[in-house]
RNA sequence: GGGCGGUUAGCUCAGUUGGUUAGAGCGCCGUGUUUACACCGCGGAUGUCGUGGGUUCGAGUCCCUCACCGCCCA
């Protein structure tokens, strides 16, 4: 007997201790080499942001990629997994400038620019090494010595010789738009940053003075608007073009009220709904994305009415029927609005005021409602140019946005699952400028003499594959750092959230194309979206997240893996249910215990293998097929149910499939090896059966290899204890399908054997026999070659039916016996019959049985099927109802009519 | 408004090109301390496959309609 390994698998007792092996041996490392491109695999990791900790994603898209990462070091492949961190720009910085207002009542002001700096870099060490310890914990194997971060010196060199690269093509410009600004943090900021709120406002109608008003047209044209203090900024009213009511005003002119400027009335089919409201529209092109297009359309004058820090400035004031109204210097939205409200009601100007309700944009980090603002801002060219631009491989495309929508559509590029490659395309096609530029303190300085602003951190990430591995000084120079991205470049896989495909994804690819000539990954993989029990997200604010660490705690990294691989279906979301943990109050959810259970059961079958095994080794393959001769049905099973198990696993990794790569391996070790060749082997086990001890060892050995990426922790901890190993599982050679183990015959007798024996058992069940009694069975089989496979199995199910076996083709079915029918063999299980169970037990199953014998022969007496349906179907479906029908006549001479 | 996904057992989900009686885990019911494992064994029950149409000899699977849930983009 081994005591070596205690009776429970214990995470907390092994995980340290192996992943610290593991980085002793620098297995994680890897470097360039002289295998060729085929043999080499790469992946680059998504930064995380150091805003936070990790969340339940990072640890699905971590256990992901570590799978591909551990499965293809395994193949023999130079395999790099790089690590890394995102410095996440206005995310990071709102998150610092809060918690020090919080803690000490600080401005970003008071600290000044250095300062703060300073502090969100204190924030980032704390994070970086928080988030690193964290894939440690769950077994993440990146190579750490390389972790970069997208701030650093090395990405700093990349960011800016792309801006350079870019300016000199004439890529980059400055332009006047109109962006979202947050007047918290006072910045630019991205339309994914932005969320939408309702919001209970007014809908206030506004008389705008009609100018050189003839005899029988209104004195007034009357708007309806949510945001009178943007009148201010006015430059025309528009109306529909087919508008009745209208018509012979366009072209006319309005006196805005309290400012006193006239403005042109305009006609915009685009921009008015004559249905909605009174029919005309106030035109602020400074001040509203659709009145901005509206401007462009019509050469507008745009007037721009704020202060960066959301207050009015100079052109806020004006004159107005004698009379001087100014607003300079107030709150936009909430005190001039109030003002312009008060001043209007003065001069009897407003028509109408009526609550409505509306969707208002806000800041995701400074939560506070957004301003369009019309300002000086550095963009990137998205679009098509003249003449075209030439990608670092010299090849010529019409504009960025084209040269990754190519890549994609040539195929050089895979987008998994299909579907999101549409989500890709659609969002580059409309090839829109991006604006670059951020009027924040932490991020790439815009690399130009004065410039004050800070590159959108999607800039730095749009290069992480290429500054990650040495850009642009790459291949320059024989020194090891700048072989790395010759050599591992383009990466072969991109694991990610569907939510950043056109963000970062796009832009990996736009901008490896333009620098380096080449895509940065061929294969992108869209992993699923983890959601509580009911649906929803898993946010802070909703407090149902769960901390990977917390499971890692409770069940152990490999549990936590297993689970979640398991859950990783091909749909886009995946639900967990989540409950607070009793004890620690923590959010688990019982899903986890899955994975804590088939660990445990993991280390149980090696702890039987290992102490019924001592003396004897692992066999070679070739000694092990050697051996199949003068093995027994179960023997051969197993092996072909193991060999089977090979093939699943790689084609699932290879394609992406990690439900079905978790429920092969489970299948495999639990269902067949666990509930039934264990069990089968128990005897021989006992008369130290030198084939069995083989075959086990080989099937441990085996599965160790093939669970290692997925389980990686206990699969090492056990692969410690195997006999004759030569180094850790982490770096063995994965398992190959091995033709001559496979064995269809072998298949199909255990099959039957696992029938008759789940019949017997269940006879013994319904009579509520005793476990230990050993009963009497007789089993007919139907055929003398039936008769000869049924004696092969006849020990397998002695034992495991805790039955003695009579076996004839002629048995006679004892008197009192309860019967049970699986096709071509009549079971008999004696002395145990109750009349008026087995009559109840016969009868349900002639219902059933007379049910598809109706079914069938319906079936088979319609010419239209039997003359159109496949040979094989018709063939199937007859002998299917003939088996039926004689195991009903079976039954009726067994007294069950 | 446009695009996409989902709707199968009480729960979470599988279901490969349409083809014989739709599966798994958890939960549930019954039973069992046979020295690998009670984080276990053995057996069992549970489904108008969201609605309504259509194609077909045959539909959970293909087409259309509608409903609800969700995501992405405007």
């Amino acid at each position: 007997m081994s005591s070596e390994l205690a009776p429970q698998y214990d995470p907390q007792a092994v995980e340290t201790r192996i992943y610290s092996r593991w980085l002793e041996a620098r297995a994680f490392h890897a470097a360039p080499d002289n295998r060729p491109p085929e043999q080499r695999f790469s992946i680059v990791i998504p930064p995380p942001n150091v805003t936070g900790a990790l969340h339940l994603g990072h640890a699905i898209n971590g256990t992901i990629q570590d799978i591909l990462i551990r499965y293809h070091r395994m193949k023999g492949d130079n395999t790099l997994w790089m690590p890394g961190t995102d410095h996440a720009g206005i995310a990071t910085q709102a998150v610092v400038e809060k918690r020090i207002f919080e803690e000490e009542k600080l401005s970003r002001h008071d600290l000044g620019k250095d300062g703060l700096v300073k502090r969100i870099w204190q924030w980032k060490d704390e994070y970086q090494t928080r988030i690193i310890s964290q894939l440690k914990l769950i077994g993440c194997s990146c190579d750490w010595d390389r972790t970069r971060f997208t701030l650093d010196d090395q990405c700093a060199k990349a960011v800016h010789a792309a801006f350079f690269k870019l300016f000199k093509d004439g890529l980059i410009f400055r332009g006047l738009r109109l962006v979202n600004w947050d007047t918290q943090l006072q910045t630019a900021v991205a339309d994914d940053e932005i969320y939408y709120e309702p919001v209970q406002g007014q809908l206030t109608s506004i008389r705008y003075p009609l100018v050189g008003r003839h005899n029988g047209e209104p004195d007034y044209l009357v708007v309806a608007t949510t945001r009178p203090e943007t009148m201010l900024g006015d430059t025309a009213v528009a109306v529909h073009p087919e508008d009745m009511r209208y018509k012979n005003l366009i072209g006319r002119r309005v006196q805005v009220p309290l400012v006193g400027r006239e403005i042109p009335i305009i006609a915009d089919g685009l921009l008015v709904d004559p249905k909605f409201g009174t029919g005309v529209v106030k035109v602020t092109p400074a001040h509203d994305p659709n009145d901005y297009a509206t401007g462009q359309r019509h050469t507008l004058e745009q007037i721009n009415l704020l202060t960066p820090d959301g207050k009015v400035n100079n052109h806020g004031r004006g004159t107005f029927g004698g009379k001087t109204y100014d607003y300079t210097g107030l709150k936009f939205a909430t005190a001039a609005r109030q003002k312009v409200l008060e001043d209007l009601a003065g001069l009897g100007l407003i028509a109408e005021q009526k609550p409505h309700e509306h969707e208002v944009g806000h800041s995701d980090r400074s939560k506070t409602p957004i301003e369009p603002y019309l300002s000086e801002q550095w963009f990137v060219k998205m679009g098509d140019v003249e003449g075209g631009i030439t990608l670092a491989d010299g090849r010529k495309v019409s504009g960025l946005a084209q040269a990754a929508i190519d890549a994609v559509q040539s195929g050089r590029v895979t987008i998994t699952p299909e579907r999101y490659a549409k989500g890709y395309i659609d969002w580059l096609s409309q090839k829109r400028d991006w604006c670059i530029s951020r009027q924040l303190w932490w991020g790439h300085p815009i690399p130009l003499e004065g410039d004050p602003d800070v590159l959108d951190t999607w800039f730095s990430s749009a290069l992480w594959p290429l500054s990650t591995m040495g850009y642009p000084a790459a291949g320059t120079s024989d020194k090891p750092e700048d072989q790395l991205l010759p050599y591992f470049y383009p990466t072969s896989v991109l694991s990610t959230a569907r939510e950043i495909l056109s963000l970062w994804v796009a832009r990996m690819v736009m901008f490896g194309l333009y620098l380096h000539g080449e895509v940065p990954f061929k294969q992108v993989y869209i992993h699923a979206v983890i959601q509580d029990g009911q649906g929803r997200p898993m946010k802070k604010s909703l407090g149902n997240g769960v901390d990977p660490v917390d499971i890692v705690d409770s069940h152990g990294a490999d549990a936590l893996r297993y689970t979640l691989a398991s859950m990783l279906t091909d749909t886009q979301d995946i639900r967990l249910p989540v409950v607070k943990d009793k004890t620690t109050g923590r959010n688990t959810s019982p899903r986890f215990d899955a994975g804590r259970n088939f660990a445990n059961k993991i280390w149980n079958a090696a702890r039987f293998i290992l102490s019924n095994t001592a003396g004897a080794a692992v066999p070679a393959t070739a000694v092990l097929t050697a051996m199949t001769a003068n093995m027994n049905i179960a023997d051969r099973w197993i092996l072909a149910r193991l060999n089977y198990t090979v093939g699943v696993v790689e084609e699932s990794i290879n394609h992406f499939r990690f439900a079905p790569l978790a429920a092969a391996l489970y299948e495999f070790l639990w269902n067949d090896l666990c509930d039934w060749y264990l069990e089968i082997a128990k005897n021989r086990l006992r008369q130290q059966d030198r084939t069995v001890q083989a075959i086990l060892l080989y099937c441990l050995d085996t599965s160790l290899r093939l669970l290692h990426p997925l389980m990686p922790f206990i699969s090492e901890a056990i692969w410690e204890k195997l006999p004759g190993r030569k180094g850790p599982v982490i770096t063995a050679p994965f398992p190959r399908v091995i033709p001559q183990l496979a064995a269809p015959q072998a298949e199909a007798e255990l099959a039957l054997v696992q029938e008759i024996t789940r019949k017997i058992r269940d006879i013994r069940n319904q009579y509520n026999v005793d476990s230990k009694k050993i009963l009497a069975v007789s089993l007919q089989p139907a055929t003398a070659e039936i008769q000869l496979l049924l004696e092969n199995g006849r020990g397998i199910m002695e034992h495991l039916a805790a039955s003695q076996l009579t076996i004839a083709t002629d048995a006679p079915k004892p008197a009192d016996a309860a019967v049970a029918i699986v096709p071509n063999v009549q079971i008999f299980v004696a002395g145990v019959i109750d009349p008026q169970v087995e009559l109840q037990r016969l009868a349900k199953r002639r219902a059933e049985l007379e049910r598809f014998i109706a079914g069938n022969r319906a079936k088979l007496a319609n010419e239209a099927f039997v003359s159109k349906a496949p040979a094989k179907v018709v063939e199937g479906l007859k002998t299917q109802l003939a088996q039926q029908e004689s195991e009903l006549a079976a039954l009726a001479g067994q007294g069950g009519s």
